[in-house]
DNA sequence: AATGAAATATCGGCGTT
DNA sequence: AACGCCGATATTTCATT
């Protein structure tokens, strides 16, 4: 592992310690060992130095929202009608649950959003409830993701 | 954990559980055993109906694009001339490593894609020379995301 | 649905090469 | 950077309640 322009470069052995962990976060650390052919304690060493390169950010369990009865996934594209409340505006989206990602973006919009819901019925009581209400939001642009076909990380 | 409808309600030990290993996937199961007070054989009990019940999609190692030098989140709407090229469309769009989402959804786009780049210069790169020159892309709209200020799962 | 016990496997630090 | 060693923990199964 070399580090360049505080940019992290990582050798194949890395890559796959990290494409198992990627795939699988509580795949013990032994059976990568024996998959890659180094010693445990190898492992552990080079996951400790990826860890402090900050190139980990973590391990997550991921769920399944269909199961839970989330089943519409929409973006929305937010109009502010005063720069000056962005900052608040942003605040109020974090405490709405459903709101999933929050991006300042360039082009028609302050902002973009992904909120995540039961139904339709849920998204339009989100949109008209929750969001519209917020101060500063002038008008928004829904797009509901009918069939979501990549969902993935950056690939090593 | 009951399931109603094809949908799974859980208890508050379950989401315990499962916030724990949300927020760190490598968390040992008895440490959470300790916490939420039973034993470490009554999680693993609860664990494997979760995992049958499909609720549990996995785990992952969460890495941080910026330190592989990938800084530049851009969103980008695509007009298809054709819908019958939809599902050829969205083939060659999975073999761009760098688009982490696509979306067939409503409103004036076919498709919305999420993607990750290094800088603007690439950014130009994949849309000019990779995403255009897919058969049937007409037109893109792109939105890049200058700060992204939530990123997080579903909650329980 | 939870428990304790028990066998097996892993974790993670240390000193060495 | 990798190794073997090894005590402490964790995992996982099973009979029992």
């Amino acid at each position: 592992m070399k580090i360049i322009n505080e940019v992290v470069e990582i050798d194949g052995i890395d890559k796959e310690i990290l494409r198992s962990l990627m795939s699988d976060a509580r795949k013990p650390i032994l059976e990568i060992a024996r998959k890659v052919g180094i010693s445990g304690a190898a492992i552990h060493q080079r996951l400790r130095k990826l860890e402090e390169s900050g190139l980990i950010a973590g391990s997550k369990f991921m769920l399944n929202p269909k199961v839970l009865g989330y089943s519409t996934m929409a973006f929305i594209g937010i109009y502010l009608d005063k720069a000056m409340r962005n900052p608040e505006a942003v605040n109020q989206l974090k405490e709405i649950p459903e709101v999933l990602e929050c991006h300042y973006t360039t082009g028609n919009w302050s902002i973009l959003i992904k909120m995540l819901c039961k139904d339709n019925e849920h998204l339009m009581y989100l949109l008209n409830q929750k969001v519209q209400t917020i101060e500063g939001v002038s008008r928004t642009e829904t797009f509901i993701s009918l069939n979501q076909q990549i969902d993935r990380q950056i690939q090593l």
